[in-house]
RNA sequence: CGGGACGUAGCACAGCUUGGUAGUGCACUUGAUUUGGGAUCAAGGGGUCGCAGGUUCGAAUCCUGUCGUCCCGACCA
């Protein structure tokens, strides 16, 4: 490509609203542009980038032989509903009406329409399994789009979906799509971690999610020192290592505690540490009110508050709700004698006189056990914390943000049965079809490698992902032997097919090279003074170094970079 | 959805307190000098100051409403 040709442009200045390093660079670098809160257009150069990103994925997925099609991304809402997930999506789903009234959604996720398309009679077991995906635009009303391209309402992914006969083909198809996770990852150079997860609005048997390791990560990453243990936070389980209290227990006492709220003012009040409090905390749980105990110095972890109860979704309850239950103020809520079911952490069963809210205002009780109250269950609740102790060796855990760039579900025959797929088995017997999804976010990958591959000078993209592989800068357009050679060159590269950029433009050397640097092109070829000498200089974006090359061994070098 | 801030040229901003008809830097156009690390000089072009209403002789400026954007929180597949 020729710049003077093309559309290109680069900023100096970071953008006023953008909030991380990866979109920042993406909007200087001329490759997106933000149209709306949480909607990007990709720019020419950007797009260059994008396209890179979906061969990858293309080529390993057709290596295990999946299926590329095309779905709607506008669909009837009445095949969510069917499959039960209108609900589960709530609001996160933009939903319109046509001219008749009809009720429409722009698809989040596409199981339902998958398991339409493949569902037809006649569907023997000798027609199994098969892998079918699309590279295709989702949307999401999400409440907060964030990062750049990382948290947006619209975006493109390659979404898969296998199906098979029985659990074993599941598990086997499941394995292909996580082999070639890991070769799409390794090939964009993402540093990731592969992490147990929840299943969430999927539903199904088994989740794992690829996290690529960044600091502004929406997700905790939870690793461990002594094995290779990794999930995500919001499924990981606490390893209870509390010794039963060998306290005496003694009777429940009503104390005042006026203006102590927080579990500090109340430890401070009482001179106790917050792990000496039981917390009580109430949430409005898809519509009802029920109260959380946990031990004072843990936070509920809600992922598995909501598996517990089988809901969609909770929220802090409202001070109104609050004072229905507990009939006092805001802070002063506890397990005895309250309004509402209590779901208790099992960390609690070990303790003995603790203290909790009175649910009277200003006072608290000490001396607490459980012979004060009953619990309506006893699980884990607890989101772990930095340090716990690992649930498979028992060494402390460690803690990484991570950007959720793909994900694996084992779906099991859910879907099978809501939307009706199902095939006829070796005995003429109709039987449900195991199916699995697979996701990536294309443009999240895009900003997820921004964010591991940058420098102060801008972009570094990995060779597999870069726009071009090669950019070649003439220093003046008005000396012909330098501009005969820049085209010999660039001539050379389009013959090869070879992804080239020739900055043609007529601009002073630091603007060229300032600019080459930001939009992260690997290598370049500067054309300069020397050329009449037979000499160009060739630098390397990864290394930084530069050397000075001779015209006559100029091609061969090329043929080198493109050569892996 | 709650709290806060901000909307002025393609980008980043000043001007608003104390109303008088819009400015700076980058970018852009033309010319000249430059040409190995974001050049210099000169001359230009581009804005119904987010939108609507109100106050006023007069509104970017004050008031009300509205839309949008960002931040913090809530939420999140």
């Amino acid at each position: 490509m020729k710049l003077s040709k093309s559309f290109f442009y680069t900023l100096r200045e970071n953008a006023k609203d953008e909030d991380s390093v990866s979109s920042n660079l993406l909007v200087r670098a001329g490759m997106i542009k933000k149209s709306s809160n949480g909607m990007y257009m990709i720019m020419p150069m950007g797009k260059k980038v994008l396209a890179k990103i979906e061969s990858i994925v293309r080529e390993e997925m057709d290596a295990k032989d999946a299926q590329e099609l095309l779905m709607p991304a506008l669909i009837p809402e009445e095949v969510y509903i069917k499959s039960g997930r209108r609900e589960v999506f709530g609001s996160n789903m933009f939903t319109m009406n046509d001219r008749y009234m009809k009720r429409y959604v722009l698809g989040p996720t596409h199981e339902e329409l998958f398991a339409v398309a493949a569902s037809m009679d006649g569907k023997s077991y000798k027609d199994f399994p098969y892998n079918l995906y699309q590279i295709q635009t989702k949307f999401r009303d999400e409440t907060r789009p964030r990062y750049g391209l990382i948290r947006v309402r619209e975006f493109i992914m390659k979404d898969a979906y296998t199906f098979d006969i029985d659990e074993a083909g599941l598990d086997e198809a499941y394995a292909k799509m996580y082999d070639a996770y890991c070769r799409i990852f390794d090939r964009m150079e993402l540093e990731y971690k592969i992490v147990k997860a929840d299943t969430g609005a999927m539903g199904g048997l088994l989740s794992e999610e690829y996290q690529a390791i960044s600091g502004i990560g929406e997700d905790i990453v939870v690793g461990c020192k002594g094995c290779d243990f990794s999930s995500n936070l919001e499924i990981t389980e606490v390893v209870d290592t509390l010794q039963d209290s060998q306290e005496e227990e003694v009777e429940m006492q009503l104390v005042e505690t006026p203006n102590a709220k927080t579990i500090e003012e109340v430890a401070a009040f009482f001179g106790k540490e917050p792990k000496d409090f039981v917390k009580t905390l109430l949430y409005n749980v898809d519509g009802k009110i029920v109260a959380f105990c946990i031990p004072g110095d843990r936070e509920l972890n809600e992922t598995k508050a909501l598996k517990l109860l089988k809901a969609n979704e909770m929220e802090l309850a409202s001070f109104e709700d609050v004072e229905k239950v507990t009939h006092a103020r805001v802070g002063f809520a506890g397990p005895v004698g309250l309004d509402c079911p209590v779901y208790m952490d099992r960390m609690i069963t070990h303790m003995k006189n603790f203290i909790v809210g009175a649910n009277k205002s200003d006072h608290h009780y000490v001396n607490v056990n459980l012979s004060n109250f009953t619990p309506e269950l006893v699980a884990d609740l607890c989101q772990v914390k930095e340090g716990d102790i690992c649930p498979v060796c028992g060494k402390p855990l460690t803690f990484q943000h991570g950007i959720e760039v793909g994900n694996l579900f084992k779906l099991g025959t859910k879907y099978a049965q809501s939307m009706n797929l199902y095939y006829t088995d070796a005995n003429n017997q109709l039987q449900p079809v195991w199916m699995g999804s697979y996701g990536i976010g294309l443009e999240r990958c895009m900003a997820a490698i921004v964010e591991q591959h940058h420098d102060d000078k801008g972009i570094v993209w990995p060779k597999e992902v870069a726009p071009f592989i090669l950019s070649i800068v003439p220093i003046s357009l008005k000396d012909e032997k330098q501009m005969e050679v820049a085209n010999d060159l660039y001539d050379y590269c389009t013959k090869n097919k070879y992804s080239v950029l020739l900055d043609d433009r007529n601009e002073r050397p630091g603007v060229k090279f300032k600019d080459m640097e930001l939009i992260g092109i690997p290598y370049r070829i500067t054309v300069g003074r020397k050329a009449q000498d037979g000499i160009l200089e060739f630098s390397n974006r990864y290394t930084g170094e530069k050397e000075e090359v001779s015209i006559d061994s100029i091609k061969a070098m090329i043929d080198e970079l493109y050569k892996a």
